[in-house]
DNA sequence: CTGAAAGCGCTAACAC
DNA sequence: GTGTTAGCGCTTTCAG
């Protein structure tokens, strides 16, 4: 920028101004330094830019493992939204840890990142971390997973309404002795379960504690929880997995013992994971709806950055939806 | 950092430095400093720093879609590879779009990344990205997708031998008429579909014309072409798909006539997507090493950060890798 | 319409 | 051991 201002005589300052197109200048002028600027092949720096400015124009995102391709299609979506205001997205990720979590959000934050979008593996909300982004006037955004006493915004989906939609599903599908693969005993685990839990007893079915079965997040705990319960009494007529992998694993035990999948026994998952039609049964799913949860995330943090003052948080529930495949397509 | 300067009574390098662990200083000196920063909850901007050291830390990665697994493991290598060098990644996405490929990797130059990591889509080597990199020096490594003419080096997965591992995997299970739904016109597509020509040459079996069709990416393109092939003469024994939603679409076709996999028809796809072993069949693929691919690459472009002078272009070329299951699973 | 001055927060080189 | 000086490349403010 001084070797085109030196060249034309001109100040750094009128170079700088036409360059990004503040301010009036004669045609003549301007002309002159935009031509300059791309017979060297200018290009601005925006790690000087930015410490000017005060701001990156970029956004950080804090994921539990990117290989997921819920969490992929989030960051993706979050790009999307962004891009057009100019703004880039540096992921992280850090593989469930809570202690690399904290190190990770610190380094972005470091890097001074104009806002942080998080989907959270605190068992608790990280005060210190909170404290800090308040100090900086730092806006963020908690996707996914909600963390309690946070100060943050949150989306992400209603995961009581992803049990709900399922039970009331399967009902439908005349089921009546439906059993429930819950996950593992974080928040989202509850939740699902407890929404699946309640539409059941709205509709005068009640699970009794042996047909709630614990499994983790994999298609190994899904299965071995399944054979489980088909060894320890009546087969249900219907499952409520957890996550579309449970799904996978239950259905794999339930055609190992010779039962059919939709026939005698009906499955849904939740995630809507890709290749969820290419199973070997077309897996029936509730999907979370991951796009929509980036780019609302995106937009709410996009509206904080910008904003005068901090703005309150804000917490959006977004609406799964069910996505019915051969797995549960029977007929009363 | 000024006001800990200030408060202590010493000067702002003398607080650099000791923060860094730069130097030697009295054992006080040093601990007042460290106490004052623990207290005032003290964070370097990095975007200074950067500035200051022209170096950012960060490396830029551009592909043509993270919501692919194959890019999301590349992806996660790199991140992991250079994570504990303390660089991050900063990753773009331009869906196989040349234009928005080519100004995302200038946007990213802009933003001063110290290495650029790109799984290009270009038809050929944009040179003039290629002459900004040299000009500052700035190491790049293309990756999946050699581009001839390019001032690069390269990391990728040898496809040739893809073609050829498959087409040797077949023959061996007793396979003699195998068809190939080959990929899309582009380069890699061609080198699959070689090295499986030249390997069944090799056995003896040639491959007609009107067995080598063209598929595209996704599943529905394997499905109509498999369609094709069996509507048009005998039913082939082996299929080499391109990959493996090819491969997907593929089954379908096949046992949508009546036929079973591998039993009539044997299959084979490449890349060991993600649910590989969850299919209705499970499929047996050749893997492209995605966590490799980046983890050398990674490994290349740190070296190359480190290096004092330009260091020469390298050709990395890595090893697939036969992964058996059920889709070929036959015996003779 | 243009420019001088000041500064963003930090580091490198060298002096004391 | 510690400090001084001089930037890094850009933007903002304000004066003319």
């Amino acid at each position: 920028m001084k070797d085109i201002a030196d060249d034309l005589q001109l100040s750094v300052v009128t170079v700088s101004k036409i360059l990004r197109n503040k301010g009036r200048f004669r045609a003549e002028t301007r002309e002159r330094v935009l031509r300059r600027a791309r017979e060297m092949d200018y290009r601005a720096n925006w790690i000087a830019r930015s410490l000017a400015m005060r701001r990156t124009f970029t956004i950080g995102l804090l994921l539990p493992d990117f290989t997921h391709s819920f969490f992929a299609e989030i960051a993706k979506a979050i790009a999307d939204t962004v891009r057009p205001h100019g703004y880039h997205v540096i992921i992280s990720y850090f593989e469930e840890d809570p202690q690399l979590e904290k190190s990770e959000a610190e380094a972005l934050i470091d890097r001074q990142v104009d806002g942080l979008v998080i989907a959270s593996a605190q068992p608790s909300a990280d005060t210190q971390l909170f404290e800090r982004a308040r100090k900086r006037n730092l806006p963020v955004v908690l996707i996914d997973r909600p963390l309690i006493g946070a100060d943050a915004s949150f989306v992400g989906v209603d995961n009581q309404e992803i049990g709900r939609l399922a039970a009331e599903h399967l009902v439908a599908k005349g089921c009546r002795r439906i059993a429930i693969l819950r996950g593992p005993a974080v928040r989202i685990g509850d939740q699902r379960t407890t929404g699946a839990r309640r539409a059941l007893q709205e509709k005068g079915l009640d699970v009794p504690e042996s047909c709630i079965l614990t499994a983790g997040y994999t298609d190994e705990s899904g299965f071995q929880a399944m054979q489980k319960l088909l060894g320890t009494g009546p087969a249900p007529d219907g499952v409520i997995c957890f996550n579309d992998p449970v799904a996978i694993g239950a259905i794999k035990a339930i055609l190992a013992v010779g039962l059919k999948v939709p026939e005698d026994v009906a499955v849904v998952g939740a995630g809507n994971i890709h290749y969820s039609d290419l199973l070997a049964v077309p897996l029936t799913t509730i999907d979370q709806k991951a796009s929509q949860t980036g780019k609302d995330a995106a937009a709410l943090l996009l509206a904080q950055i910008g904003a005068k003052r901090r703005s309150e948080t804000k917490t959006i529930l977004i609406a799964p939806q069910l996505v019915e495949r051969e797995s549960s397509r029977r007929f009363q």
